[in-house]
RNA sequence: GGAGAGGUGGCCGAGUGGUUGAAGGCGCACGACUCGAAAUCGUGUGUAGGGUCAAACCUAUCGAGGGUUCGAAUCCCUCCCUCUCCGCCA
Protein backbone atom coordinates (compact mmCIF):
# COMPACT_ATOMS: atom_id res chain seq x y z
CA UNK A 1 0.00 0.00 0.00
CA UNK A 2 1.06 3.57 -0.15
CA UNK A 3 1.74 5.96 2.76
CA UNK A 4 -0.76 7.39 4.02
CA UNK A 5 0.87 10.79 4.60
CA UNK A 6 1.96 10.88 0.86
CA UNK A 7 -2.04 10.07 0.10
CA UNK A 8 -2.82 13.40 2.07
CA UNK A 9 -0.13 15.52 0.46
CA UNK A 10 -1.20 13.98 -3.08
CA UNK A 11 -4.57 13.07 -3.53
CA UNK A 12 -5.33 14.02 -6.62
CA UNK A 13 -2.37 12.33 -8.17
CA UNK A 14 -2.61 9.49 -6.35
CA UNK A 15 -6.41 9.43 -7.33
CA UNK A 16 -5.41 10.63 -11.18
CA UNK A 17 -2.55 7.60 -10.95
CA UNK A 18 -4.91 5.26 -9.91
CA UNK A 19 -7.24 6.40 -13.09
CA UNK A 20 -4.22 5.85 -15.37
CA UNK A 21 -3.42 2.24 -14.23
CA UNK A 22 -7.55 1.16 -14.71
CA UNK A 23 -8.74 1.34 -10.82
CA UNK A 24 -12.23 2.30 -11.10
CA UNK A 25 -12.77 1.83 -7.57
CA UNK A 26 -10.23 3.90 -6.07
CA UNK A 27 -11.83 7.14 -4.48
CA UNK A 28 -9.00 9.37 -2.54
CA UNK A 29 -11.53 11.56 -0.92
CA UNK A 30 -13.34 9.03 0.83
CA UNK A 31 -10.60 7.55 1.98
CA UNK A 32 -9.30 10.70 3.50
CA UNK A 33 -12.53 11.34 5.18
CA UNK A 34 -12.33 8.34 7.02
CA UNK A 35 -8.49 9.20 7.71
CA UNK A 36 -9.72 12.10 9.19
CA UNK A 37 -12.94 10.39 11.48
CA UNK A 38 -10.18 8.22 12.07
CA UNK A 39 -7.77 10.24 13.53
CA UNK A 40 -10.36 12.35 15.38
CA UNK A 41 -11.63 9.51 17.44
CA UNK A 42 -8.27 7.93 17.75
CA UNK A 43 -7.25 11.11 19.44
CA UNK A 44 -10.29 10.86 21.64
CA UNK A 45 -9.41 7.07 22.93
CA UNK A 46 -6.02 7.90 23.45
CA UNK A 47 -7.21 11.22 25.89
CA UNK A 48 -9.58 8.29 27.71
CA UNK A 49 -6.49 6.36 27.64
CA UNK A 50 -4.43 9.06 29.02
CA UNK A 51 -7.04 9.46 32.20
CA UNK A 52 -7.13 5.97 32.94
CA UNK A 53 -2.98 6.09 33.31
CA UNK A 54 -3.13 9.03 35.47
CA UNK A 55 -5.50 7.31 37.19
CA UNK A 56 -3.81 4.13 38.16
CA UNK A 57 -0.40 6.06 38.35
CA UNK A 58 -2.30 7.59 41.57
CA UNK A 59 -3.02 4.62 43.60
CA UNK A 60 -0.13 2.97 42.62
CA UNK A 61 1.01 0.30 45.45
CA UNK A 62 -1.74 1.00 47.43
CA UNK A 63 -5.12 -0.21 47.90
CA UNK A 64 -7.55 1.68 45.55
CA UNK A 65 -10.37 3.61 47.14
CA UNK A 66 -14.17 2.81 45.76
CA UNK A 67 -14.48 6.28 44.22
CA UNK A 68 -11.41 5.56 42.48
CA UNK A 69 -12.27 1.59 41.73
CA UNK A 70 -15.35 3.40 39.86
CA UNK A 71 -13.94 5.86 37.76
CA UNK A 72 -11.12 3.58 36.62
CA UNK A 73 -14.33 0.85 36.06
CA UNK A 74 -16.75 3.76 33.78
CA UNK A 75 -13.60 4.92 32.14
CA UNK A 76 -12.91 0.86 31.09
CA UNK A 77 -16.44 0.88 29.31
CA UNK A 78 -15.96 4.43 27.84
CA UNK A 79 -12.70 2.87 26.37
CA UNK A 80 -14.03 -0.09 25.35
CA UNK A 81 -17.44 1.31 23.08
CA UNK A 82 -14.95 3.98 21.80
CA UNK A 83 -12.56 1.20 20.39
CA UNK A 84 -15.27 -0.45 19.10
CA UNK A 85 -16.37 1.88 16.89
CA UNK A 86 -13.08 3.07 15.91
CA UNK A 87 -12.01 -0.78 15.39
CA UNK A 88 -15.27 -0.42 12.30
CA UNK A 89 -13.59 2.71 10.91
CA UNK A 90 -10.08 1.05 11.00
CA UNK A 91 -11.96 -1.95 8.62
CA UNK A 92 -13.20 0.45 6.21
CA UNK A 93 -10.56 2.74 5.93
CA UNK A 94 -7.63 -0.22 5.47
CA UNK A 95 -10.13 -1.29 2.71
CA UNK A 96 -10.00 1.46 1.14
CA UNK A 97 -6.18 1.94 1.49
CA UNK A 98 -6.09 -1.94 -0.05
CA UNK A 99 -7.81 -0.84 -2.96
CA UNK A 100 -5.18 1.95 -4.14
CA UNK A 101 -2.23 1.18 -6.65
CA UNK A 102 1.49 2.02 -6.58
CA UNK A 103 1.70 5.13 -8.29
CA UNK A 104 3.76 4.60 -11.51
CA UNK A 105 6.46 6.99 -12.77
CA UNK A 106 6.26 9.69 -15.22
CA UNK A 107 7.87 8.37 -18.04
CA UNK A 108 5.25 5.45 -18.05
CA UNK A 109 3.70 5.83 -20.99
CA UNK A 110 -0.26 6.33 -20.02
CA UNK A 111 -2.94 4.21 -21.57
CA UNK A 112 -3.61 0.31 -22.26
CA UNK A 113 -1.63 -2.83 -23.69
CA UNK A 114 -1.45 -0.94 -27.20
CA UNK A 115 0.07 1.92 -25.51
CA UNK A 116 3.54 0.50 -24.64
CA UNK A 117 6.62 1.83 -25.80
CA UNK A 118 9.07 0.31 -27.57
CA UNK A 119 12.19 1.83 -26.44
CA UNK A 120 15.05 -0.54 -28.53
CA UNK A 121 15.59 -3.49 -31.05
CA UNK A 122 17.92 -5.91 -31.23
CA UNK A 123 18.01 -8.38 -33.89
CA UNK A 124 15.95 -8.96 -37.18
CA UNK A 125 12.63 -10.34 -38.09
CA UNK A 126 13.02 -13.41 -39.73
CA UNK A 127 9.88 -15.69 -40.79
CA UNK A 128 9.25 -18.72 -41.33
CA UNK A 129 9.26 -21.60 -38.89
CA UNK A 130 7.25 -24.67 -37.71
CA UNK A 131 5.57 -24.44 -34.51
CA UNK A 132 7.31 -24.90 -31.40
CA UNK A 133 4.35 -27.58 -30.37
CA UNK A 134 4.43 -29.22 -33.52
CA UNK A 135 7.85 -29.60 -33.77
CA UNK A 136 8.56 -31.17 -30.53
CA UNK A 137 5.74 -33.32 -30.67
CA UNK A 138 7.33 -34.53 -33.80
CA UNK A 139 10.75 -35.22 -31.85
CA UNK A 140 8.50 -37.02 -28.73
CA UNK A 141 9.81 -34.08 -26.86
CA UNK A 142 6.43 -33.08 -25.02
CA UNK A 143 3.58 -34.71 -24.04
CA UNK A 144 0.57 -33.01 -23.25
CA UNK A 145 -2.41 -35.85 -23.72
CA UNK A 146 -0.58 -37.58 -20.67
CA UNK A 147 -0.37 -34.11 -18.71
CA UNK A 148 -3.92 -33.73 -19.60
CA UNK A 149 -4.55 -37.11 -18.47
CA UNK A 150 -2.54 -37.31 -15.09
CA UNK A 151 -3.94 -33.48 -14.23
CA UNK A 152 -6.00 -31.76 -16.66
CA UNK A 153 -5.77 -29.77 -19.61
CA UNK A 154 -2.59 -27.16 -20.09
CA UNK A 155 -0.12 -29.38 -17.94
CA UNK A 156 2.70 -31.44 -19.55
CA UNK A 157 5.63 -34.07 -19.22
CA UNK A 158 9.13 -32.58 -20.95
CA UNK A 159 10.71 -35.92 -22.65
CA UNK A 160 14.47 -36.71 -23.05
CA UNK A 161 16.46 -33.95 -24.84
CA UNK A 162 13.93 -31.29 -24.31
CA UNK A 163 13.98 -31.36 -20.66
CA UNK A 164 17.59 -31.76 -20.29
CA UNK A 165 17.58 -28.54 -22.57
CA UNK A 166 15.31 -26.78 -19.99
CA UNK A 167 18.17 -27.78 -17.09
CA UNK A 168 20.55 -26.42 -19.42
CA UNK A 169 19.08 -22.89 -19.68
CA UNK A 170 18.26 -22.71 -16.22
CA UNK A 171 21.60 -23.38 -15.43
CA UNK A 172 23.58 -20.74 -17.85
CA UNK A 173 20.96 -18.17 -16.96
CA UNK A 174 21.63 -19.30 -12.85
CA UNK A 175 25.12 -19.19 -13.84
CA UNK A 176 25.18 -15.51 -15.84
CA UNK A 177 23.19 -14.19 -12.93
CA UNK A 178 25.26 -15.15 -9.98
CA UNK A 179 28.17 -13.75 -11.71
CA UNK A 180 26.35 -10.42 -11.07
CA UNK A 181 26.57 -10.60 -7.30
CA UNK A 182 23.13 -12.05 -6.33
CA UNK A 183 22.57 -15.19 -3.93
CA UNK A 184 20.89 -18.28 -4.95
CA UNK A 185 17.80 -19.21 -3.12
CA UNK A 186 15.33 -22.39 -3.31
CA UNK A 187 12.04 -21.01 -1.70
CA UNK A 188 8.57 -22.22 -0.34
CA UNK A 189 6.71 -23.10 -3.25
CA UNK A 190 3.53 -22.27 -1.64
CA UNK A 191 3.01 -18.85 0.17
CA UNK A 192 0.54 -17.63 3.18
CA UNK A 193 -1.92 -15.12 2.96
CA UNK A 194 -0.33 -12.31 4.22
CA UNK A 195 2.74 -12.48 2.41
CA UNK A 196 0.38 -13.16 -1.03
CA UNK A 197 -1.66 -10.15 -0.59
CA UNK A 198 1.82 -8.12 0.55
CA UNK A 199 3.44 -9.26 -2.83
CA UNK A 200 0.87 -7.91 -4.69
CA UNK A 201 -1.46 -11.25 -5.38
CA UNK A 202 -4.44 -11.81 -5.30
CA UNK A 203 -6.66 -12.93 -2.19
CA UNK A 204 -8.34 -16.65 -1.59
CA UNK A 205 -12.04 -15.49 -3.13
CA UNK A 206 -10.70 -13.39 -6.18
CA UNK A 207 -12.66 -14.39 -9.17
CA UNK A 208 -10.21 -12.89 -11.36
CA UNK A 209 -7.18 -13.98 -9.33
CA UNK A 210 -4.93 -16.39 -11.34
CA UNK A 211 -3.82 -17.96 -7.96
CA UNK A 212 -4.27 -22.09 -6.74
CA UNK A 213 -4.87 -22.02 -2.87
CA UNK A 214 -4.84 -24.87 -1.21
CA UNK A 215 -7.86 -26.50 1.06
CA UNK A 216 -8.23 -26.00 4.70
CA UNK A 217 -5.10 -24.13 4.73
CA UNK A 218 -4.03 -20.73 4.69
CA UNK A 219 -1.41 -21.20 2.06
CA UNK A 220 -1.25 -19.80 -1.94
CA UNK A 221 0.47 -22.11 -4.24
CA UNK A 222 2.95 -19.52 -5.99
CA UNK A 223 2.68 -17.85 -9.54
CA UNK A 224 6.24 -16.99 -9.03
CA UNK A 225 9.05 -16.71 -6.58
CA UNK A 226 8.52 -13.36 -6.53
CA UNK A 227 6.44 -13.79 -3.56
CA UNK A 228 8.68 -15.87 -1.18
CA UNK A 229 11.03 -13.47 -2.64
CA UNK A 230 9.55 -10.35 -1.18
CA UNK A 231 8.50 -11.86 2.14
CA UNK A 232 12.29 -12.92 2.94
CA UNK A 233 12.59 -9.68 4.38
CA UNK A 234 9.52 -9.42 6.13
CA UNK A 235 9.30 -7.32 9.36
CA UNK A 236 13.22 -6.97 9.13
CA UNK A 237 15.24 -3.81 9.48
CA UNK A 238 18.03 -4.18 7.22
CA UNK A 239 21.46 -2.09 7.50
CA UNK A 240 21.83 0.57 4.63
CA UNK A 241 25.76 -0.89 4.47
CA UNK A 242 24.15 -4.26 3.22
CA UNK A 243 22.02 -2.85 0.41
CA UNK A 244 21.12 -3.86 -2.31
CA UNK A 245 20.41 -7.68 -1.38
CA UNK A 246 20.28 -9.39 -3.92
CA UNK A 247 18.55 -13.21 -4.42
CA UNK A 248 17.78 -14.96 -7.57
CA UNK A 249 14.73 -17.96 -6.75
CA UNK A 250 14.36 -20.79 -8.32
CA UNK A 251 10.79 -22.14 -8.37
CA UNK A 252 8.00 -23.84 -10.44
CA UNK A 253 4.52 -21.18 -11.05
CA UNK A 254 1.41 -22.59 -10.32
CA UNK A 255 -1.32 -20.46 -12.42
CA UNK A 256 -5.17 -21.14 -12.99
CA UNK A 257 -4.91 -18.97 -16.11
CA UNK A 258 -8.80 -19.54 -16.32
CA UNK A 259 -10.70 -17.72 -19.14
CA UNK A 260 -6.96 -17.96 -21.48
CA UNK A 261 -7.81 -18.90 -24.67
CA UNK A 262 -6.65 -18.57 -28.47
CA UNK A 263 -3.29 -19.15 -30.39
CA UNK A 264 -1.30 -17.77 -28.27
CA UNK A 265 -2.00 -19.74 -25.59
CA UNK A 266 -0.96 -23.05 -27.74
CA UNK A 267 1.53 -25.61 -26.44
CA UNK A 268 4.25 -24.59 -23.97
CA UNK A 269 3.27 -20.53 -24.18
CA UNK A 270 0.43 -20.59 -21.27
CA UNK A 271 0.51 -23.32 -19.11
CA UNK A 272 -0.50 -24.10 -15.55
CA UNK A 273 2.69 -25.19 -14.49
CA UNK A 274 6.26 -23.70 -15.26
CA UNK A 275 9.84 -23.38 -13.85
CA UNK A 276 10.87 -20.06 -13.33
CA UNK A 277 14.47 -18.02 -12.41
CA UNK A 278 13.32 -15.10 -10.86
CA UNK A 279 15.73 -12.19 -10.10
CA UNK A 280 14.90 -10.24 -7.18
CA UNK A 281 16.40 -7.03 -5.43
CA UNK A 282 16.24 -5.28 -2.28
CA UNK A 283 17.13 -1.42 -2.97
CA UNK A 284 17.62 2.12 -0.96
CA UNK A 285 14.88 4.16 -2.86
CA UNK A 286 17.62 6.59 -4.54
CA UNK A 287 19.08 3.51 -5.74
CA UNK A 288 15.81 1.42 -7.21
CA UNK A 289 15.71 3.05 -10.80
CA UNK A 290 19.01 2.44 -11.88
CA UNK A 291 18.63 -1.44 -10.26
CA UNK A 292 15.76 -1.80 -12.64
CA UNK A 293 17.98 -0.66 -15.94
CA UNK A 294 20.52 -3.51 -14.42
CA UNK A 295 18.53 -5.78 -13.69
CA UNK A 296 17.08 -5.15 -17.30
CA UNK A 297 20.25 -5.28 -18.84
CA UNK A 298 20.91 -8.56 -16.80
CA UNK A 299 17.82 -10.36 -18.85
CA UNK A 300 18.96 -8.75 -22.14
CA UNK A 301 22.48 -10.23 -22.01
CA UNK A 302 21.07 -14.22 -21.75
CA UNK A 303 18.93 -14.14 -24.41
CA UNK A 304 21.79 -12.00 -26.65
CA UNK A 305 23.94 -14.87 -25.58
CA UNK A 306 21.43 -17.41 -26.72
CA UNK A 307 20.98 -15.43 -29.68
CA UNK A 308 17.27 -14.29 -29.72
CA UNK A 309 16.14 -11.13 -31.25
CA UNK A 310 13.68 -9.54 -29.40
CA UNK A 311 12.46 -5.69 -28.54
CA UNK A 312 11.88 -3.90 -25.20
CA UNK A 313 9.09 -2.06 -24.48
CA UNK A 314 7.85 0.32 -21.40
CA UNK A 315 4.68 -0.91 -19.91
CA UNK A 316 1.83 1.21 -20.18
CA UNK A 317 -0.20 2.51 -16.90
CA UNK A 318 -3.62 0.61 -18.00
CA UNK A 319 -1.06 -3.05 -18.13
CA UNK A 320 0.34 -2.47 -14.78
CA UNK A 321 0.02 -4.33 -11.91
CA UNK A 322 -0.71 -2.65 -8.40
CA UNK A 323 2.43 -2.89 -7.10
CA UNK A 324 4.41 -1.68 -10.16
CA UNK A 325 5.87 1.84 -10.78
CA UNK A 326 7.58 1.05 -13.84
CA UNK A 327 7.54 -1.85 -15.62
CA UNK A 328 10.03 -3.08 -18.61
CA UNK A 329 8.73 -6.56 -20.95
CA UNK A 330 11.37 -8.15 -23.42
CA UNK A 331 9.25 -9.94 -25.84
CA UNK A 332 11.30 -12.25 -28.29
CA UNK A 333 10.42 -12.09 -32.63
CA UNK A 334 8.47 -14.98 -33.23
CA UNK A 335 9.35 -16.74 -36.40
CA UNK A 336 5.91 -18.47 -36.30
CA UNK A 337 3.70 -15.26 -35.14
CA UNK A 338 5.67 -12.59 -37.36
CA UNK A 339 4.92 -11.16 -33.92
CA UNK A 340 6.96 -10.02 -30.55
CA UNK A 341 5.60 -12.46 -27.59
CA UNK A 342 6.52 -11.45 -23.97
CA UNK A 343 9.17 -13.12 -22.78
CA UNK A 344 10.64 -11.77 -20.32
CA UNK A 345 9.58 -8.73 -17.26
CA UNK A 346 10.78 -6.43 -14.50
CA UNK A 347 9.31 -4.33 -12.30
CA UNK A 348 10.20 -1.43 -9.94
CA UNK A 349 7.80 -1.48 -6.90
CA UNK A 350 9.24 0.89 -5.13
CA UNK A 351 8.00 1.12 -1.74
CA UNK A 352 4.48 -0.60 -1.97
CA UNK A 353 5.33 -4.39 -1.91
CA UNK A 354 7.87 -3.51 1.25
CA UNK A 355 5.50 -1.11 3.02
CA UNK A 356 2.99 -4.07 3.08
CA UNK A 357 5.50 -6.71 4.59
CA UNK A 358 7.30 -4.15 6.87
CA UNK A 359 10.29 -3.98 5.25
CA UNK A 360 12.73 -1.66 6.00
CA UNK A 361 16.42 -0.15 6.18
CA UNK A 362 18.32 1.93 8.35
CA UNK A 363 20.18 4.53 7.23
CA UNK A 364 24.13 5.51 8.36
CA UNK A 365 22.45 8.55 10.17
CA UNK A 366 19.86 6.09 12.28
CA UNK A 367 16.89 6.95 10.29
CA UNK A 368 14.78 4.28 9.22
CA UNK A 369 12.21 3.97 6.11
CA UNK A 370 10.73 1.39 3.86
CA UNK A 371 13.13 -0.08 1.30
CA UNK A 372 12.33 -0.43 -2.85
CA UNK A 373 12.15 -3.99 -4.14
CA UNK A 374 12.64 -5.23 -7.78
CA UNK A 375 11.72 -8.44 -9.97
CA UNK A 376 12.84 -9.86 -12.68
CA UNK A 377 12.63 -12.96 -14.98
CA UNK A 378 16.01 -14.69 -15.57
CA UNK A 379 14.22 -17.75 -17.33
CA UNK A 380 10.96 -18.79 -17.65
CA UNK A 381 11.33 -22.17 -18.93
CA UNK A 382 8.26 -23.41 -20.58
CA UNK A 383 8.49 -20.13 -22.56
CA UNK A 384 12.09 -20.27 -22.92
CA UNK A 385 11.77 -23.46 -24.95
CA UNK A 386 8.96 -22.82 -27.37
CA UNK A 387 11.83 -19.74 -28.26
CA UNK A 388 14.88 -21.84 -28.69
CA UNK A 389 12.53 -23.99 -30.51
CA UNK A 390 11.38 -21.68 -33.03
CA UNK A 391 14.79 -19.75 -33.55
CA UNK A 392 16.97 -23.24 -33.49
CA UNK A 393 15.22 -25.70 -35.37
CA UNK A 394 16.64 -27.37 -38.48
CA UNK A 395 15.20 -28.78 -41.69
CA UNK A 396 16.11 -32.36 -40.60
CA UNK A 397 14.03 -31.77 -37.49
CA UNK A 398 17.00 -31.42 -35.32
CA UNK A 399 17.16 -29.06 -32.95
CA UNK A 400 20.67 -26.76 -32.68
CA UNK A 401 22.03 -26.12 -29.57
CA UNK A 402 22.52 -22.23 -28.39
CA UNK A 403 26.31 -22.40 -28.15
CA UNK A 404 26.48 -21.00 -24.70
CA UNK A 405 24.23 -23.47 -23.63
CA UNK A 406 26.42 -26.46 -24.68
CA UNK A 407 28.82 -27.06 -21.63
CA UNK A 408 25.50 -27.56 -19.91
CA UNK A 409 24.34 -30.15 -22.49
CA UNK A 410 27.20 -32.56 -22.47
CA UNK A 411 28.95 -30.35 -25.43
CA UNK A 412 26.36 -31.32 -28.19
CA UNK A 413 25.96 -28.97 -30.53
CA UNK A 414 22.58 -31.08 -32.03
CA UNK A 415 19.99 -32.48 -30.20
C1' G B 1 0.13 -36.73 15.24
C1' G B 2 1.59 -37.21 21.05
C1' A B 3 4.42 -34.99 25.36
C1' G B 4 7.25 -31.01 27.28
C1' A B 5 9.71 -26.05 26.97
C1' G B 6 9.53 -21.39 24.95
C1' G B 7 8.25 -16.70 21.85
C1' U B 8 10.74 -9.67 25.32
C1' G B 9 14.30 -3.87 21.63
C1' G B 10 18.71 -4.11 15.23
C1' C B 11 20.74 -8.89 17.84
C1' C B 12 21.46 -11.79 22.52
C1' G B 13 19.22 -11.84 27.15
C1' A B 14 16.98 -10.43 32.50
C1' G B 15 12.30 -9.72 34.18
C1' U B 16 5.67 -13.59 37.44
C1' G B 17 0.39 -7.83 39.07
C1' G B 18 1.75 -1.14 39.83
C1' U B 19 8.33 3.57 40.11
C1' U B 20 9.69 -1.86 33.68
C1' G B 21 9.52 1.00 27.66
C1' A B 22 11.67 -2.76 29.91
C1' A B 23 18.39 -4.54 33.75
C1' G B 24 22.89 -6.36 31.44
C1' G B 25 25.60 -7.42 27.02
C1' C B 26 26.43 -6.95 21.65
C1' G B 27 25.76 -3.72 17.63
C1' C B 28 25.29 1.27 16.06
C1' A B 29 26.08 6.89 16.49
C1' C B 30 28.84 10.82 18.57
C1' G B 31 32.95 12.36 21.64
C1' A B 32 37.83 11.50 24.17
C1' C B 33 42.56 9.04 23.42
C1' U B 34 45.73 8.18 18.49
C1' C B 35 49.69 10.47 13.08
C1' G B 36 45.59 7.10 11.81
C1' A B 37 43.24 2.67 13.32
C1' A B 38 42.37 -1.22 16.90
C1' A B 39 41.71 -1.57 22.00
C1' U B 40 39.86 1.40 26.01
C1' C B 41 36.78 5.16 28.32
C1' G B 42 32.40 8.53 28.19
C1' U B 43 27.57 9.83 26.27
C1' G B 44 23.49 8.49 23.48
C1' U B 45 20.49 4.79 21.06
C1' G B 46 13.47 0.39 20.32
C1' U B 47 9.29 0.90 16.95
C1' A B 48 4.71 3.21 15.42
C1' G B 49 0.98 7.12 15.73
C1' G B 50 -0.24 12.07 17.57
C1' G B 51 1.83 16.82 19.11
C1' U B 52 5.66 20.91 18.44
C1' C B 53 9.36 25.74 14.53
C1' A B 54 12.06 22.35 17.54
C1' A B 55 11.28 20.24 22.21
C1' A B 56 8.41 18.98 26.19
C1' C B 57 4.47 15.91 26.22
C1' C B 58 0.45 12.09 25.03
C1' U B 59 -0.95 7.04 23.14
C1' A B 60 0.16 2.15 21.63
C1' U B 61 3.59 -1.77 21.57
C1' C B 62 7.06 -7.65 25.27
C1' G B 63 4.17 -13.76 18.94
C1' A B 64 -1.56 -12.72 17.54
C1' G B 65 -6.49 -12.25 19.38
C1' G B 66 -9.82 -12.34 23.52
C1' G B 67 -10.57 -12.30 29.04
C1' U B 68 -9.69 -11.20 34.52
C1' U B 69 -8.25 -6.47 37.21
C1' C B 70 -8.74 0.19 39.32
C1' G B 71 -3.98 -1.49 36.91
C1' A B 72 -1.11 -7.04 32.77
C1' A B 73 5.38 -8.36 29.59
C1' U B 74 3.77 -10.78 34.27
C1' C B 75 -2.65 -14.29 35.69
C1' C B 76 -6.58 -17.12 32.43
C1' C B 77 -8.47 -18.84 27.40
C1' U B 78 -7.89 -19.58 22.01
C1' C B 79 -4.73 -19.52 17.91
C1' C B 80 0.11 -19.12 15.36
C1' C B 81 5.20 -20.12 15.44
C1' U B 82 10.02 -22.12 17.38
C1' C B 83 12.86 -25.79 20.07
C1' U B 84 13.48 -30.82 22.55
C1' C B 85 11.84 -35.92 22.95
C1' C B 86 8.52 -39.78 20.87
C1' G B 87 5.88 -41.48 16.48
C1' C B 88 6.05 -41.31 11.12
C1' C B 89 8.86 -40.47 6.83
C1' A B 90 12.12 -38.77 1.57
Amino acid sequence: MLDIQFIRDNAALVQTKAEQKGYKNVRVAELLELDTERRTRLTQIEELRARRNTLTAEMKGQKPTPEQAEQGRQLKEEIAARETELKAIEEKYTAQMMTIPNVTFDDVPIGGEEDSVEIKVVGDKPAGAIDHLDYAVQRDWVDFERGAKVAGTKFYYLKGDLALLENAITQYALQLVLSKGFTYLTVPHMVNSRIATGAGFAPRGDKEGNEYFVEDEDLTLIGTAEAPLTGFHADEILDEADLPKLYVGYSPCYRREAGTYGKHTRGLFRVHQFNKLEMYAFTLPEASREMHERILAIEEEIWQAIGVPYHIITIASGDLGAPAAKKYDIEYWSKVDGAYRELTSCSNCTDFQARNLNIRVRRKDGRIEVLHTLNGTAVSLARSLVVVLEHFQNEDGTLTVPEVLRPYMGGRDKI
